[in-house]
DNA sequence: CAGAAACCGGAGGCTTCCTCCGCTATTTGG
DNA sequence: CCAAATAGCGGAGGAAGCCTCCGGTTTCTG
C-alpha cells in the first residue's frame, strides 16, 4: 500500500518529485495549522490532486511518519547527547530537559508523539534505540545519582506525556513555565524526597496498550 | 442568543420539554462517544431535529456548559469537602486526589476541564468558589502543612492539566496510574524537598490567557 | 514510435457543521 | 370560540473534509 521511496527503477521522476512536494507542504502546513490540517489543503499547496496524495500516503500516519523520517535522526542524536554527560543526575535531568525542549519547540513533534506514537512501523527501530538510551541513563541515575528506586521507564513515558497540555497553553505566553512543572517533579524524584509507592508502575504491556489507547483516544473514534 | 432557562409566560410547553430533552440525549452521547460527538446524533438520539438543538442550544460550549450547570454543585461540595480535613497537607493532598478523581472518572467532566475551561459565562462564579476553596487549603499548608513555599494557585491549575494525558491513556489499562504520578510529584512539593525554582509561577493574566489557548488549540482552528 | 506500465487528478459518495426559512402548534385578543 | 399572531419546529442545503475510484495522461521500453 505505502509506497516505499527507493530507486525503483521503473518508476517516473515526477512519482518521486511529488513525492517530496507532498512532504514539504505537509511539514508546512501541519506546523502552520497542527496535525489535524486538510489534507485537501496540503494537496493543494503540493499543487497536486487529493488522489495524488492519497496514492503516495494512505493515510495521515504514512505522511506524518515521512516526515519524521527526516528528523529522526536528529532527535536520537540530541538524546545521545545528553545521555554523555558524565554525572549520573546531570544526565538525568540534562536527558529530560532536551526530550521536552525539543516538544516544546516544534508542534509537529509533540503533536506527533502524543497522537501518533510509534507502537510500529518504520520509526519502530529509533525508538528502541532511544528506549536503551533512556534506560541506561536511568539505569546510572538509580545507581549513583540520587534518583528514587521506583522509577522505571515506564514513569519517564508517562511523565512526557503529561506536559503536552501544559506546553499546548503556555506556548504563547509562557514558553518556559513547563520548567517550573519539570522542576518540581524532579525534586520528587530524588531518593531522599521519596516516599513509599503504593500504585506499582506500568508493565510494558500496559504501557504499550497506553500509547494505543491515546492513539485511538485522540482523534476521531470510529474510524 | 442563548435561552435563558427561565419561566417565560409566552414559552411553549414543549419548548422546556424539548431543552431537557436534548441535555439529556447530549449527556448520554458524550458520555459515550466524547465530547466531540456528532450534534446530529445528539439531536436524533433527542428525537428533534438538527435546527431545534442549534436553536437551543447556539454552539457546542452552550450544551456543555448546561450539562455542568447540574452538576457543578456537586463538583464544588467534593473540593470543600475535601478542604474540611483539619490537618493542612491531608487537606492538600486529599484536595488534589478528589479533583484528579473526579476527571479520571468522568469522561465527560475531564474533557470539560480540558478544552472547555469555564473562562466566563454562567459557570464562572462556581470556578470562583473553587479557586477560594483551593486558595485558603494552599495557604493553610504553606503557613502549617510543609508545603514548598514557591507553590502557588496557578501551579495547581496547571498541574491538573497535566493529567489528562495519563488519564485517557490509562483509563482501560490502570486506571490508578495517576496517582503513582501524583506521588512523586507530591513528593516534590514538600518543603524539605523543595529545590530553588528559576522559573516564576504564572501570574494571573498568563493563567488566564493560558485557558484560552486551551480552549482554542483543542478543537479546530478556524471557527 | 507505439504499446504498456505507472501515474495523475478530481468527481462523487459520505459525514458533519451550521444557517435559513417555510410550516405547525400554541396562545391570546376580540 | 375562532382566527391572527407568534413561538417553536425540523430538515433542506451549502460548505468543508475524508477517502475511493477510474478515465485520461505521461513516461518508459522494446
Amino acid at each position: 500500500m505505502t509506497e516505499i521511496a527507493g530507486e525503483q527503477k521503473g518508476q517516473r521522476r515526477h512519482a518521486r518529485r511529488n513525492h517530496e512536494l507532498l512532504v514539504a507542504a505537509a511539514q508546512d502546513v501541519f506546523s502552520e495549522r497542527g496535525i489535524e490540517a486538510s489534507l485537501e489543503e496540503i494537496a493543494r499547496r503540493a499543487g497536486v490532486g487529493i488522489g495524488t496524495l492519497y496514492r503516495h500516503f494512505a493515510t495521515r500516519e504514512a505522511l506524518v511518519e515521512a516526515i519524521f523520517e527526516r528528523r529522526i535522526g536528529e532527535i536520537v542524536a540530541v538524546t545521545e547527547a545528553a545521555a554523555a554527560e558524565p554525572d549520573p543526575w546531570l544526565a538525568f535531568v540534562g536527558l529530560l530537559e532536551h526530550t521536552v525542549e525539543l516538544q516544546a519547540g516544534d508542534r509537529v513533534l509533540k503533536d506527533v508523539l502524543m497522537r501518533y506514537p510509534p507502537v510500529a512501523g518504520r520509526l519502530a527501530s529509533a525508538r528502541d534505540q532511544m528506549r536503551r538510551t533512556f534506560e541506561q541513563v536511568i539505569e546510572r541515575a538509580h545507581t549513583d545519582g540520587g534518583l528514587r528506586e521506583d522509577f522505571t521507564f515506564a514513569d519517564l513515558a508517562v511523565l512526557s506525556w503529561s506536559f503536552t497540555p501544559l506546553i499546548d497553553a503556555t506556548a504563547e505566553v509562557a514558553p518556559n513555565a513547563w520548567r517550573r512543572h519539570l522542576h518540581v517533579f524532579l525534586d520528587g524524584l530524588r531518593v531522599q524526597a521519596a516516599t513509599p509507592q503504593t500504585e506499582p508502575p506500568l508493565t510494558d504491556e500496559q504501557l504499550h496498550a497506553a500509547m494505543q489507547a491515546l492513539r485511538r483516544q485522540r482523534l476521531g473514534h470510529a474510524r
